[in-house]
DNA sequence: CTACATCCTCTAGCGACTAGAGGAGCAAGA
DNA sequence: TCTTGCTCCTCTAGTCGCTAGAGGATGTAG
Protein backbone atom coordinates (compact mmCIF):
# COMPACT_ATOMS: atom_id res chain seq x y z
CA UNK A 1 0.00 0.00 0.00
CA UNK A 2 2.81 2.35 1.20
CA UNK A 3 0.56 5.14 1.80
CA UNK A 4 2.67 8.23 3.03
CA UNK A 5 2.92 9.94 6.47
CA UNK A 6 -0.24 10.96 8.52
CA UNK A 7 -0.59 14.59 9.51
CA UNK A 8 0.02 13.73 13.07
CA UNK A 9 3.42 11.94 12.92
CA UNK A 10 4.50 14.49 10.64
CA UNK A 11 3.66 17.07 13.19
CA UNK A 12 5.71 15.03 15.09
CA UNK A 13 8.27 14.33 13.06
CA UNK A 14 9.05 18.10 12.17
CA UNK A 15 7.98 19.74 14.98
CA UNK A 16 5.42 21.66 13.10
CA UNK A 17 1.87 21.10 14.78
CA UNK A 18 -0.93 19.52 12.65
CA UNK A 19 -3.10 22.75 12.63
CA UNK A 20 -0.08 24.75 11.54
CA UNK A 21 0.72 22.31 8.69
CA UNK A 22 -2.69 22.94 7.52
CA UNK A 23 -2.02 26.25 7.51
CA UNK A 24 0.54 26.53 5.43
CA UNK A 25 -1.08 24.26 2.98
CA UNK A 26 -3.79 26.81 2.50
CA UNK A 27 -1.39 29.63 2.01
CA UNK A 28 0.73 27.84 -0.32
CA UNK A 29 3.85 27.54 1.88
CA UNK A 30 3.70 23.75 1.27
CA UNK A 31 2.44 21.79 -1.76
CA UNK A 32 -0.89 20.10 -0.96
CA UNK A 33 -0.17 16.57 -0.31
CA UNK A 34 -2.27 13.64 -2.35
CA UNK A 35 -5.19 12.32 -0.18
CA UNK A 36 -6.42 8.95 0.49
CA UNK A 37 -9.81 7.83 -0.16
CA UNK A 38 -11.04 9.14 3.04
CA UNK A 39 -9.85 12.14 2.23
CA UNK A 40 -6.56 12.48 4.50
CA UNK A 41 -3.27 13.83 4.10
CA UNK A 42 -0.44 11.49 3.32
CA UNK A 43 3.01 13.20 3.31
CA UNK A 44 5.84 12.49 2.10
CA UNK A 45 9.74 12.74 3.45
CA UNK A 46 10.29 15.93 0.99
CA UNK A 47 7.35 17.11 3.00
CA UNK A 48 8.90 16.75 6.22
CA UNK A 49 12.22 18.15 5.18
CA UNK A 50 10.68 21.40 3.59
CA UNK A 51 8.63 21.82 7.20
CA UNK A 52 12.03 21.70 9.17
CA UNK A 53 13.40 24.11 6.88
CA UNK A 54 10.26 26.67 7.79
CA UNK A 55 10.76 25.46 11.14
CA UNK A 56 13.91 26.00 11.80
CA UNK A 57 13.25 29.65 9.59
CA UNK A 58 10.47 30.77 11.35
CA UNK A 59 12.40 29.76 14.81
CA UNK A 60 15.52 32.22 12.97
CA UNK A 61 12.81 34.86 12.60
CA UNK A 62 12.22 35.39 8.72
CA UNK A 63 8.68 36.32 8.15
CA UNK A 64 6.86 33.23 5.97
CA UNK A 65 6.97 36.34 2.80
CA UNK A 66 11.03 35.80 3.06
CA UNK A 67 10.70 31.96 3.57
CA UNK A 68 8.44 31.96 0.55
CA UNK A 69 11.42 33.81 -1.59
CA UNK A 70 13.67 31.29 -0.29
CA UNK A 71 11.91 28.30 -0.78
CA UNK A 72 11.15 29.17 -3.97
CA UNK A 73 14.90 30.21 -4.91
CA UNK A 74 15.80 26.42 -3.01
CA UNK A 75 13.08 24.73 -5.59
CA UNK A 76 15.81 25.84 -8.51
CA UNK A 77 18.90 25.79 -7.61
CA UNK A 78 20.64 27.11 -10.96
CA UNK A 79 19.25 30.62 -9.13
CA UNK A 80 22.74 32.91 -7.72
CA UNK A 81 23.19 32.93 -4.14
CA UNK A 82 23.82 36.09 -3.65
CA UNK A 83 19.56 36.42 -3.40
CA UNK A 84 19.64 33.96 -0.48
CA UNK A 85 22.66 35.85 0.99
CA UNK A 86 20.81 39.31 0.73
CA UNK A 87 17.31 37.63 2.65
CA UNK A 88 19.87 36.37 5.29
CA UNK A 89 22.07 39.48 5.16
CA UNK A 90 18.67 41.58 6.27
CA UNK A 91 17.53 39.58 8.58
CA UNK A 92 20.73 39.77 10.27
CA UNK A 93 20.57 43.55 10.34
CA UNK A 94 17.15 43.37 11.58
CA UNK A 95 18.43 41.41 14.48
CA UNK A 96 21.11 43.16 15.30
CA UNK A 97 18.62 46.47 15.61
CA UNK A 98 16.46 44.43 17.70
CA UNK A 99 19.48 43.30 20.28
CA UNK A 100 20.44 47.29 20.11
CA UNK A 101 17.06 48.44 20.95
CA UNK A 102 16.44 45.74 23.85
CA UNK A 103 19.81 46.57 25.42
CA UNK A 104 18.72 50.18 25.85
CA UNK A 105 15.84 49.18 27.01
CA UNK A 106 17.90 47.07 29.54
CA UNK A 107 19.19 49.30 30.87
CA UNK A 108 16.48 51.45 31.45
CA UNK A 109 14.16 48.95 32.70
CA UNK A 110 16.84 48.12 35.37
CA UNK A 111 17.43 51.73 36.57
CA UNK A 112 14.23 52.46 36.90
CA UNK A 113 13.55 49.17 39.37
CA UNK A 114 16.94 50.13 41.30
CA UNK A 115 15.99 54.20 42.01
CA UNK A 116 12.18 52.74 42.97
CA UNK A 117 11.96 53.35 46.35
CA UNK A 118 10.27 50.82 47.14
CA UNK A 119 7.15 53.01 49.05
CA UNK A 120 4.31 54.18 47.40
CA UNK A 121 3.31 54.79 43.83
CA UNK A 122 3.28 58.24 44.52
CA UNK A 123 7.33 58.54 44.39
CA UNK A 124 7.63 55.02 42.21
CA UNK A 125 10.63 55.91 39.73
CA UNK A 126 9.26 53.28 37.59
CA UNK A 127 5.70 55.02 36.85
CA UNK A 128 7.77 58.27 36.84
CA UNK A 129 10.08 57.18 34.58
CA UNK A 130 7.28 55.63 32.39
CA UNK A 131 5.50 58.60 32.60
CA UNK A 132 8.42 61.26 31.13
CA UNK A 133 10.48 59.86 28.46
CA UNK A 134 13.20 62.78 29.45
CA UNK A 135 13.66 60.87 32.67
CA UNK A 136 15.03 58.05 30.39
CA UNK A 137 19.21 57.64 30.58
CA UNK A 138 18.88 56.42 26.84
CA UNK A 139 18.32 58.68 24.15
CA UNK A 140 17.77 55.97 20.93
CA UNK A 141 14.05 54.59 21.05
CA UNK B 1 -14.40 79.36 24.93
CA UNK B 2 -11.07 77.35 26.09
CA UNK B 3 -11.97 74.50 24.09
CA UNK B 4 -9.26 71.63 24.62
CA UNK B 5 -6.82 70.38 22.56
CA UNK B 6 -8.26 68.64 19.14
CA UNK B 7 -6.97 64.88 18.76
CA UNK B 8 -4.28 66.15 15.64
CA UNK B 9 -2.95 68.18 18.08
CA UNK B 10 -3.00 65.82 20.60
CA UNK B 11 -1.22 63.00 18.06
CA UNK B 12 1.53 65.49 17.29
CA UNK B 13 2.24 66.52 21.16
CA UNK B 14 2.16 62.71 22.23
CA UNK B 15 3.10 61.11 19.93
CA UNK B 16 0.56 58.50 19.75
CA UNK B 17 -1.45 58.91 15.73
CA UNK B 18 -4.97 59.60 15.85
CA UNK B 19 -6.37 56.90 15.21
CA UNK B 20 -4.38 54.94 17.59
CA UNK B 21 -5.90 57.48 20.15
CA UNK B 22 -9.23 56.53 19.17
CA UNK B 23 -8.23 53.46 19.07
CA UNK B 24 -6.95 53.67 22.63
CA UNK B 25 -10.48 55.15 23.99
CA UNK B 26 -12.65 52.26 22.40
CA UNK B 27 -10.38 49.62 24.75
CA UNK B 28 -10.90 51.98 27.57
CA UNK B 29 -7.22 52.53 27.80
CA UNK B 30 -7.56 56.26 27.84
CA UNK B 31 -10.99 57.84 29.09
CA UNK B 32 -13.27 59.34 26.79
CA UNK B 33 -13.17 62.70 26.67
CA UNK B 34 -15.87 65.74 26.45
CA UNK B 35 -16.74 66.37 22.96
CA UNK B 36 -17.77 69.96 21.39
CA UNK B 37 -21.24 70.61 19.45
CA UNK B 38 -19.61 69.71 16.28
CA UNK B 39 -18.67 65.87 18.21
CA UNK B 40 -15.20 66.59 17.95
CA UNK B 41 -12.85 65.53 20.89
CA UNK B 42 -11.13 67.85 23.03
CA UNK B 43 -8.70 66.38 25.40
CA UNK B 44 -6.64 68.18 27.79
CA UNK B 45 -3.33 68.33 29.37
CA UNK B 46 -3.76 64.74 31.59
CA UNK B 47 -4.82 63.09 28.45
CA UNK B 48 -1.29 64.33 26.97
CA UNK B 49 0.32 62.71 29.52
CA UNK B 50 -1.42 59.79 30.13
CA UNK B 51 -1.12 59.12 26.28
CA UNK B 52 2.82 60.23 26.80
CA UNK B 53 3.31 57.53 29.51
CA UNK B 54 1.51 54.82 27.02
CA UNK B 55 3.61 55.47 24.66
CA UNK B 56 6.64 55.09 26.75
CA UNK B 57 5.73 51.89 27.69
CA UNK B 58 4.39 50.90 24.72
CA UNK B 59 7.92 51.66 23.40
CA UNK B 60 9.26 49.73 26.49
CA UNK B 61 7.67 46.76 25.03
CA UNK B 62 4.79 46.78 27.88
CA UNK B 63 1.80 45.07 26.81
CA UNK B 64 -1.63 46.79 26.85
CA UNK B 65 -2.85 44.65 29.53
CA UNK B 66 0.33 45.19 31.69
CA UNK B 67 -0.06 49.47 30.76
CA UNK B 68 -3.87 48.91 31.88
CA UNK B 69 -2.45 47.50 35.50
CA UNK B 70 0.36 50.26 35.78
CA UNK B 71 -2.08 53.14 34.84
CA UNK B 72 -4.83 51.82 37.12
CA UNK B 73 -1.74 51.87 40.07
CA UNK B 74 -0.71 55.20 39.08
CA UNK B 75 -4.14 56.24 39.25
CA UNK B 76 -4.51 55.37 42.88
CA UNK B 77 -0.96 56.98 44.84
CA UNK B 78 -2.01 55.05 47.90
CA UNK B 79 -1.23 51.66 46.04
CA UNK B 80 2.18 49.71 47.23
CA UNK B 81 5.02 49.75 44.78
CA UNK B 82 5.64 46.46 44.66
CA UNK B 83 3.04 45.66 42.20
CA UNK B 84 4.44 48.22 40.09
CA UNK B 85 8.32 46.50 40.66
CA UNK B 86 6.92 43.72 40.10
CA UNK B 87 5.68 44.14 36.53
CA UNK B 88 9.11 45.91 35.81
CA UNK B 89 10.93 43.07 37.01
CA UNK B 90 8.68 40.70 35.09
CA UNK B 91 9.63 42.88 32.11
CA UNK B 92 13.01 42.89 32.85
CA UNK B 93 13.15 39.30 32.63
CA UNK B 94 11.55 38.98 29.39
CA UNK B 95 13.84 41.30 27.91
CA UNK B 96 16.96 39.73 29.31
CA UNK B 97 15.66 36.05 27.92
CA UNK B 98 14.71 37.61 24.36
CA UNK B 99 18.79 39.41 24.20
CA UNK B 100 19.73 36.15 24.90
CA UNK B 101 17.76 34.49 22.09
CA UNK B 102 18.49 36.69 19.61
CA UNK B 103 22.21 36.99 20.32
CA UNK B 104 22.24 33.04 19.65
CA UNK B 105 20.44 33.52 16.87
CA UNK B 106 22.65 36.36 15.55
CA UNK B 107 25.73 33.84 15.91
CA UNK B 108 23.91 31.68 13.26
CA UNK B 109 23.17 34.15 10.73
CA UNK B 110 26.44 35.28 10.79
CA UNK B 111 28.01 31.83 10.66
CA UNK B 112 25.08 31.07 7.87
CA UNK B 113 26.03 34.17 6.01
CA UNK B 114 30.60 33.88 6.29
CA UNK B 115 30.12 30.21 5.24
CA UNK B 116 28.12 31.05 1.69
CA UNK B 117 30.14 29.82 -0.83
CA UNK B 118 28.48 32.99 -2.90
CA UNK B 119 27.93 29.97 -5.78
CA UNK B 120 24.99 28.58 -6.39
CA UNK B 121 22.18 27.62 -4.42
CA UNK B 122 22.59 23.81 -4.78
CA UNK B 123 25.54 24.64 -2.01
CA UNK B 124 24.49 27.61 -0.44
CA UNK B 125 25.03 27.46 3.81
CA UNK B 126 22.53 29.49 4.11
CA UNK B 127 19.68 27.10 2.21
CA UNK B 128 21.78 24.25 4.00
CA UNK B 129 21.76 25.19 7.19
CA UNK B 130 18.00 26.49 7.21
CA UNK B 131 17.00 22.96 6.26
CA UNK B 132 19.04 20.98 8.46
CA UNK B 133 18.93 22.10 12.02
CA UNK B 134 21.58 19.50 13.49
CA UNK B 135 24.17 22.08 11.51
CA UNK B 136 23.64 25.11 13.96
CA UNK B 137 26.15 25.61 16.03
CA UNK B 138 24.07 26.62 18.78
CA UNK B 139 21.53 24.27 20.50
CA UNK B 140 18.96 26.96 22.94
CA UNK B 141 16.55 27.65 20.03
C1' DC C 1 -19.79 -3.00 20.51
C1' DT C 2 -17.75 0.51 22.73
C1' DA C 3 -14.17 3.66 23.60
C1' DC C 4 -10.98 6.60 22.18
C1' DA C 5 -7.78 8.65 18.99
C1' DT C 6 -7.13 10.76 14.82
C1' DC C 7 -8.53 13.11 11.07
C1' DC C 8 -11.53 16.45 8.35
C1' DT C 9 -13.62 21.37 7.47
C1' DC C 10 -15.06 25.68 8.89
C1' DT C 11 -15.31 29.85 11.54
C1' DA C 12 -13.71 33.01 14.85
C1' DG C 13 -10.29 34.86 17.87
C1' DC C 14 -5.72 36.80 19.45
C1' DG C 15 -2.79 41.65 19.92
C1' DA C 16 -2.20 46.11 18.60
C1' DC C 17 -2.97 48.42 15.56
C1' DT C 18 -3.58 50.25 10.29
C1' DA C 19 -6.05 51.31 6.02
C1' DG C 20 -9.77 52.72 3.57
C1' DA C 21 -14.55 54.15 2.57
C1' DG C 22 -17.73 57.68 2.92
C1' DG C 23 -19.16 61.81 4.86
C1' DA C 24 -19.33 66.35 7.83
C1' DG C 25 -17.30 70.59 9.25
C1' DC C 26 -14.25 74.63 9.12
C1' DA C 27 -10.90 78.33 7.76
C1' DA C 28 -8.65 80.86 4.15
C1' DG C 29 -8.16 82.59 -0.43
C1' DA C 30 -10.18 84.06 -5.31
C1' DT D 1 -19.96 83.17 -2.40
C1' DC D 2 -17.66 79.46 -3.81
C1' DT D 3 -14.04 76.41 -3.74
C1' DT D 4 -10.06 74.14 -2.04
C1' DG D 5 -7.92 71.59 1.29
C1' DC D 6 -7.45 70.22 5.79
C1' DT D 7 -9.18 68.04 9.86
C1' DC D 8 -12.39 65.36 11.95
C1' DC D 9 -16.11 61.65 12.45
C1' DT D 10 -17.72 56.47 12.24
C1' DC D 11 -17.48 52.01 10.56
C1' DT D 12 -15.63 47.90 8.58
C1' DA D 13 -12.06 45.02 7.25
C1' DG D 14 -7.26 43.83 6.89
C1' DT D 15 -2.58 42.75 8.84
C1' DC D 16 0.55 38.44 10.74
C1' DG D 17 1.03 33.80 12.12
C1' DC D 18 -1.08 31.18 13.99
C1' DT D 19 -4.59 28.91 17.74
C1' DA D 20 -9.04 27.31 19.57
C1' DG D 21 -13.26 25.34 19.16
C1' DA D 22 -17.40 23.32 16.97
C1' DG D 23 -19.20 19.48 14.78
C1' DG D 24 -18.62 15.42 12.26
C1' DA D 25 -16.32 11.24 9.91
C1' DT D 26 -13.20 7.53 10.18
C1' DG D 27 -9.80 4.20 12.24
C1' DT D 28 -8.03 1.06 15.80
C1' DA D 29 -7.88 -1.68 20.13
C1' DG D 30 -10.00 -4.34 23.62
Amino acid sequence: MLRGIPIGDAARLSGVKAPTIRYYERIGLLPAPPRAENNRRHFEAADLRRLAFIRHARELGFEIAAIRSLLKLQDDPHQACATVHGIARERLAEVEQRIGRLSALKAELEMMIEQCSHGHVANCRVIEVLADHDKCAHERH
